[in-house]
RNA sequence: GCCGGGAUAGCUCAGUUGGCAGAGCAACGCAUUCGUAAUGCGUAGGUCGUGGGUUCGAUUCCCAUUCCCGGCUCCA
């Protein structure tokens, strides 16, 4: 089944269960009911509350009317008795869609005495719908402005096969399983304190060597790439924001503070810092591009409402990167940029899919600048045989940008790198390097962040990898399972060894049986076990075990050690 | 921020129609010294998220508040 058929499916699913609902719930009043990416929803204005026990209800229900097996009736009409009709009903959103229509004739869509506003198409009766379930209910927006009433919105899905739904319905279990918060517990990486402030994240030692490692990994990529490290306080005086003019457009998100009659802000960006770096000195066409590159804690205030774990929250560093060029630089550099992202990629095994976002109806700069920039960032992605979708309109107010969407090994999608050209913050600061004619010339500036927020990467990495790292990012790389207390010391002997090849070792010393010893490295997703008894002590080696490939024999510490520096050069 | 649901031991959860608070895992102790996913016995652990109210008595009912969860809106 294509993509247009999945759709139709499963809009009429929508209708079905509008029409369950309205059989169970009289009096209720529809609002929309689309498909949408997994399934599709509906939205319904009910006095009272629905409950788990109802989507049951609703489920039977629209068994039943599938039974029945109505054909999907196509009924045209004039607007305004398509108006008279849904005011007849009471529908009083239908109503409010159908008046700000343009067109004079309007489709309904009619399956037994259920009657619906709708453009279609529908599959042609409803027993074509075989494969379906309700899955949950949740308050929207009516047409999803915060100022409307909320209506209760039940989501469902629907698949062309039986099969297809099944293995839908496992996805979600298995995401469940991943999820970076529960993980995050279980594997001891990080938590979140209501004493401390919600939406600010303590790294625990396991979290702590995680994104240590992820930062360092970073900190030598941009080196090699021709960055340098500048380093700036999280706190500026208000004057900084004033002239980037982000007391203006972000102060929602910006936490202020006041100290000896003076306005602070903890920085929500680091661009301004970056800027007044380039600006200590006059710079020569010669210099560019200089490429700043920080590891920059960022503090942004957040909606209570949409913070969740390390996905959204309140405070959280960037691998941010300002690139200052000329403009006959530019494509030069969003060459680089790419070949980066696509070198981190590979390494994380993420597969990704890239947007180019072009000029807002607001905008700072000028149409020409806009242009010439846009048609950079397209040309690079050409040049390096990236494919892309334009999103016309969706680039940020001082510049177009490209913005890379990471899929994971549940083929969920993560908003990752992006790359950025700003005409506007030069211009506000007034940046300038010193052209070979001996003018004053403004420069580009571009921002770029590869993973962008690390905390937002560690989550989604979590779940990409459902918590099982590979060597080079594990917390704990090999725990060492001695037999019994009499191996103790020759545990702790190969343990010195390892750990002074630079590897993160633990021993488990508890007087437990080693069955026990395994399951508990098992669980911690430890890559590698080595067991330790009687056979190894004599004969000076380890037993290996790895966590997905089980038994894999005894081994030297000479062949052991080969192994991990392997996997660890492989970021296996 | 908005709508709805929640908060009980370190973790996962049960429970009280208002009357001394429960299990498994983890921790600790003792025994056991064991070969590839859980050895046995015992000990300790709680202002039942926080603050008010109703009541002879509140973990339970009511109100407020904080935080969490599912969405909406917003976003790195």
């Amino acid at each position: 089944m294509n993509e247009t058929n999945l759709e139709t499916l499963r809009h009429s699913a929508s209708h079905v269960m509008a029409q369950a609902v309205q059989e169970l719930f009289p009096g209720v009043k529809l609002g929309i009911g689309p498909a949408i990416e997994n399934g599709f929803y509906y939205d319904f204005d009910l006095p009272e509350q629905l409950t788990p026990e109802d989507l049951v209800k609703i489920e039977k229900k629209m068994k039943h009317i599938i039974k029945q097996n109505h054909k999907f009736e196509r009924v045209e009409m004039k607007k305004e008795e398509a108006i008279r009709l849904m005011e007849e009903k009471g529908e009083k959103y239908k109503v409010e869609i159908l008046s700000e229509l343009e067109a004079e004739k309007v489709t309904l869509y009619k399956n037994a005495d259920f009657v619906d506003l709708c453009r279609g198409p529908h599959v042609e009766t409803t027993g074509k719908i075989k494969a379906f379930k309700v899955l949950s209910i949740a308050g929207a927006y009516w047409r999803g402005i915060e100022t409307n009433p909320v209506m209760q919105r039940i989501y469902g899905t629907a698949f062309e096969k039986k099969e297809d739904l099944d293995k839908y319905l496992e996805n979600l279990e298995e995401a469940k399983k991943r999820d970076h918060r529960k993980l995050g517990k279980e594997l001891d990486l990080f938590s979140i304190h209501e004493e401390a402030g919600t939406g600010f994240v303590y790294y625990h030692p396991k979290g702590a060597t995680v994104k240590n490692t992820l930062e360092n990994f970073l900190k030598e990529e941009n080196l090699k790439r021709g960055y340098e490290l500048v380093s700036i306080p999280h706190i500026a005086k208000i004057d900084l924001w004033n002239t980037s003019g982000h007391t203006n457009y972000y102060k929602e998100n910006m936490y202020f503070m006041q100290i000896d009659e003076q306005d602070y802000v903890v920085k929500p960006m680091n661009c301004p810092g970056h800027i007044l770096i380039y600006k200590r000195k006059l710079t020569s066409y010669r210099d560019l591009p200089v490429r700043y590159f920080e590891l920059g804690t960022v503090y942004r205030y957040e909606k209570s409402g949409v913070l969740h774990g390390l996905l959204r929250v309140r405070g959280f560093t960037q691998d941010d990167a300002h690139i200052f060029c000329r403009l006959d630089q530019l494509e030069d550099e969003i060459i680089s940029v790419l070949d980066f992202i696509h070198y981190i990629m590979q390494v994380f095994k993420f597969d990704y899919e890239v947007k180019l976002s072009t000029r807002p109806e607001k905008y700072a700069g000028t149409i020409e600048n806009w242009d010439k920039a846009t048609a950079i960032l397209e040309k690079s992605l050409q040049d390096r045989n990236v494919p892309f979708e334009v999103d016309p309109g969706e680039g940020v107010f001082y510049g177009p940008k490209i913005d890379v969407k990471l899929k994971d090994a549940l083929g969920r999608v993560w908003q990752g790198p992006t790359v950025q050209v700003d005409f506007n913050l030069p211009q506000r600061f007034d940046l300038i390097y010193t052209a070979n004619d001996g003018s004053k010339q403004t420069p580009v500036m571009v921002h770029r962040a590869i993973l962008g927020s690390i905390e937002r990467f560690l989550g989604a990495l979590i779940e990409h990898y459902a918590g099982a790292f590979p060597l080079w990012l594990a917390p704990v790389q090999v725990s060492l399972l001695p037999i019994t207390d009499s191996h103790l010391d020759y545990a702790d002997k190969i343990a010195q060894q390892l750990q002074q090849r630079g590897f993160r070792v633990e021993i488990d010393k508890r007087n437990e049986k080693i069955g026990a010893k395994i399951r508990n490295a098992q669980l911690q997703k430890i890559p590698y076990m080595l067991i330790v008894g009687d056979k190894e002590l004599e004969s000076e080696t380890v037993s290996v075990r790895h966590r997905k490939e089980g038994d894999l024999g005894t081994k030297n510490i000479a062949e052991i050690l080969d192994q991990l520096c392997q996997d660890v050069d492989n970021r296996a």
